[in-house]
DNA sequence: GCAATGACGCTCT
DNA sequence: CAGAGCGCCATTG
């Protein structure tokens, strides 16, 4: 059923999405996309967790690019921070500064 | 309703 | 592996 749902529906999928990313992994941006149910659109992702309100229950920081980076935000040295966030859960780091996919990212079948 | 923007992804070089 | 260009689609002005 269908229905009708308006746009802003799509931003809390997802939410619901990156809110079930476990402490210690991270998700791709078209990763989220494609759980939520919307395959392709990885940028209205990003948009979404653009729009979420600081202090809000998801964890939008364990999600980042396809590239294992992440993507600067309007706060310069933000990355930064963030990195050490991730570290901070259990998300391991390579020496160029990014997320080690292929040992963090998060499985959304399990 | 049209044009521009955007926390991206993929492919080619 | 790194960098640049093109494409995708929804939101905003």
């Amino acid at each position: 059923m269908v229905a009708t749902r308006e746009p802003s529906d799509n931003y809390s999928r997802i939410y619901e999405v990156v809110r079930r990313i476990p402490v210690g992994w991270v998700a791709t941006y078209g990763q989220v996309a494609a759980v939520a149910g919307l395959p392709g659109h990885a940028r209205q992702v990003g948009y979404a967790l653009h729009a979420l309100p600081d202090g809000s229950d998801v964890p939008w920081q364990r999600v980042i690019n396809a590239r294992g980076e992440i993507s600067p935000r309007a706060t310069p040295g933000w990355e930064g921070v963030q990195r050490q966030v991730l570290e901070g859960e259990g998300v391991t780091f390579d020496a160029r500064g990014r997320v080690d996919l292929v040992r963090c990212l998060w499985d959304p079948d399990g």
